[in-house]
Order: C-alpha cells, then sequence, then structure tokens
DNA sequence: GTTGTACATAGATAAGTATCTATGTCTAAA
DNA sequence: TTTAGACATAGATACTTATCTATGTACAAC
C-alpha cells in the first residue's frame, strides 16, 4: 500500500454551504456584545434581583460608581436590543429585563 | 390621609450587597466578547458541524474570504478563552470546540 | 409661570480591536 | 540541507466604544 505524501493531501474542503450566514451571525453577535460588557452585566444582575425586577437609573448609579450618563448609556445599549425595557413613571424611568429576549440568548447555546 | 410629595420619597436604595462582583463579571464578559463577533460565531459554527467536529486553519480562510492571519487572529481570541481547543498534526493545526466552556456560556442564561 | 430633580443626549477623548501586509516558525518531502 | 506549505506573530491603521463633562428635556411641586 502506497503512502499518500502529506503535502499531496489537498487540505479538506470546508461543508458546502456556509454553515452561519453573515446576516445572521451579525445579528447575533449584536446582541451578545450588548451582554459581553462587565457593567451591563451588573446592570441586569441588579435589575434581575430587585424589587418587582425593576431598578430606576438613580437604584443603580451609585452602586456601580460610574457617571449617570455612563449608566444612561449602557441601560440604552441593552434596551437597544431589546433586553430591557423602559417605562416612565413620574420622574423616575424603571428598567426590567425583557425574558423573552434574555431565553433567546439561552436557545443560542443550548 | 395625607399624600407624600413624590419628591420627597427618596429613590429606593440599591440592594445591600452587590450583585454580581465586578471581578466576577469582568470574567464574565471576558468570555462572552469572544463569542460576540460575527467572524468567530461563523467559525465556531463552521467547526461544529465540521466532520469529526474538528476543522483545520485552511478549511475555515477560504469560506469566511477572510486573509489567514485574520482567522488565525480569531481563532487565538477563542482559544485563549478556552472555547477551543488546538491541537497540530503534521502540518496542519485542527481546531475543536471545548464542549464544557461550551456549557459554561449555557449556564449563565438559564 | 419658576424651581428642582431624574434622566437623556451631545461632544470629546482615550482605550480597545478587526483587519491588513510582511515576516517568522515549524513540519514534511526531497 | 534545502524547499515549500501551513500557521503564527508583529506592526500599522481605521473603526468602535466606554467613559467623562456639559447641556438639554420632562415631570413634580409650589
Amino acid at each position: 500500500m502506497t503512502k499518500i505524501p502529506l503535502q499531496l493531501l489537498e487540505c479538506a474542503p470546508a461543508p458546502g454551504t456556509e454553515p452561519l450566514a453573515r446576516t445572521s451571525a451579525e445579528g447575533i453577535a449584536e446582541l451578545l456584545k450588548a451582554v459581553a460588557d462587565p457593567t451591563r452585566l451588573q446592570l441586569l444582575a441588579m435589575i434581575a434581583q430587585a424589587d418587582q425586577q425593576e431598578a430606576c437609573v438613580c437604584n443603580l448609579t451609585e452602586p456601580l460608581k460610574l457617571s449617570q450618563p455612563t449608566i444612561s448609556h449602557h441601560l440604552k445599549k441593552l434596551a437597544d436590543v431589546g433586553l430591557i425595557t423602559r417605562e416612565r413613571r413620574g420622574t423616575w424611568v424603571w428598567y426590567s429585563i425583557n425574558r423573552d429576549r434574555w431565553g433567546q440568548i439561552a436557545n443560542l447555546f443550548n
């Protein structure tokens, strides 16, 4: 049996169809990027374990020791991908977690 | 019954203990950042559905239409957080997914 | 109306990163 | 040992982003 030189074995071709379309990958990446930040993970955790599963900006600013605009910036990022919902009640704005969206992330890894 | 002015209601204090320690949040964020990139999601998908659940760099470069160093860069990012494993066999280097690490991400969202 | 407070937006800046080209390293074959 | 191929590393660049200060907007109380 003749030995086939390694260098002559062509590098096996990739699977015929691209497994994950670029546009899908970009959409998923956008969602994951929103979560892939330490401050935003802390925000999500704080909201999740807060009373009624909701928190206003003033609840979140002080413990993280970041400026109020920075917290607003992060909350906007989370809201932009639908991970949290915004609701104004009087002077304050309350944020809560969108469980459906959260579940969609879970499905990605199962 | 006297109505309490809204402005006198102090903004409810945050939960006593910080829910998610900064160092933990940073560790999780680092892991998630590795996945939160469209190219790396495509790489993971291609490896996962490849023969024997493994692929060499040459398998991955052409379909994504990116340069070989760029692919190597992304694979390194994934390997750095333990999501894929590197194994040299002859001239080629084979990458496969670390299921344990993958499962750790799944647990974060359940 | 005015005033004070909660939050958002704008603009600036510094740090990170995805990509490239060029080059280095390691392995196989001759 | 020399050559060629597969992959990694280095350095450069352009783009993104996390943070700040300054300012704007919306609502409540008076």
